[in-house]
DNA sequence: GCCGGGCTTTACGCTGGCTTTACGTTTCGG
DNA sequence: CCGAAACGTAAAGCCAGCGTAAAGCCCGGC
């Protein structure tokens, strides 16, 4: 789990991110409002925790920022004021907890650890051809049930022809999209990988071969 | 307040279930591991006050099988040795509390009415794979009922795998997700991580390496 | 301060996949 | 039916990427 701790006290924010590596946390830290908003750009934070009365940008200023991104993380909200009013404007504004100080750090390890459980993602592309099943994330594919393990070249050839959907792709096209640029345009490799992605998809034939024209499915 | 009490001596049992009883509270009582496995999957306990020196299941034994229950109920365990390894040890396990005997009664009820206090364990997500459990939020994880001491980073990459649920994840994810900002691009530390957790986790292999692209369970 | 465990780096052996070479097989026009 | 072009196949070498051991470093605990 990675966290970003944005607090200006130094103190403070070394004690709370050697708590949290205790945790098995990965923990960042950054020391004011314009810092955390870089780190926030560079990294997939699961977590940010977020002081509000941080001096230049304030904590509120980070927090409306936020949204504008595409993928924001949640944030806890450290604050000094225990007020219900500050709770509130705290929340409204985009945190999504809110934890005043003085705080129990085990407490905050709790808080912090419910607002890492994001949404699973979905499983991504999936590509079919009968009983051909392809999950392009999971790098997994199955032939009637039964799993395959495919090497990157073989894969990505098959990536393609799936994506191609019937249609011919010729050894260039394959060559110009499986491999990189500086791939011998000579070689006979595509025709060996053909044939070793025909042996692993076994019976029956799967993989046409178009004469003078190319492969497709 | 609902309590049970896991003792094999009768008539220390029977005496602390009285005492408690006294207390007003609804005392069950069980003489040995198993039963009370019985006991806490069926009824909803608000603290279970548990001996160590158990026959048959030790008490170690029951406080790793509670990891897998949905709400496991506070444990205080109690136990002859009075060693501060052995208090460390409890606690690891999973115990919330430690009573070494002999104790006075009246700490007892003290103990047992702070743990009923105490907010309830967040049960964490407790990821699975196989014969293998991971509960998240008490860095605690077991394979065949085993326990397995792991460290930090062998931890948080065994949590990235098992979120990734059978997905790849490559060395630059595991990188991004469980080590910090620090960390050299171009080290090789994940591997050698990767080595001492399979090693740690035993056989048969559950972690697999996919060339050029990463892991997977 | 000293010690210990965990983290990291360095170095090296080795597997597995990629590529090339060489040759057999099929296809199709004449 | 012939032959050349295109494709399939086997075998072997190369090498990036991975696994592993060992040593050094660094930080936290006593």
């Amino acid at each position: 789990m990675r966290v970003l701790v944005v607090e200006d006290e130094a103190a403070l924010a070394d004690a709370v991110a050697r708590g949290l590596r205790r945790e098995a946390m990965a923990v960042d830290v950054a020391a004011d409002g314009a810092s955390a908003l870089e780190h926030i750009r560079l990294t997939r934070y699961d977590v940010v925790v977020l002081d509000r009365d941080l001096p230049e940008v304030h904590g509120d200023d980070v927090c409306r920022s936020l949204v504008e991104l595409a993928e924001p993380p949640p944030v806890l909200m450290l604050t000094a004021a225990a007020s219900v009013e500050d709770r509130v404007d705290g929340l409204s504004i985009g945190a999504d907890d809110y934890l005043p100080k003085p705080f129990a750090f085990e407490e905050l390890v709790a808080r912090i650890r419910a607002l890492a459980r994001r949404p699973r993602r979905a499983t991504g592309v999936v590509l079919t051809h009968g009983d051909l099943i392809m999950d392009v994330t999971r790098r997994f594919v199955t032939r009637r049930n039964r799993p395959l393990s495919l090497t990157r070249k073989e894969l990505g050839v098959l990536q393609v022809l799936l994506e191609a959907d019937g249609a011919v792709v010729s050894a260039e096209d394959l060559l110009e999209r499986v491999w990189d640029e500086h791939a011998d345009p000579f070689t006979n490799t595509v025709r060996v990988t053909v044939m070793t992605l025909r042996r692993k998809l076994g019976p029956p034939p799967m993989v046409e071969t178009v004469l003078g024209a190319g492969y497709r499915l």
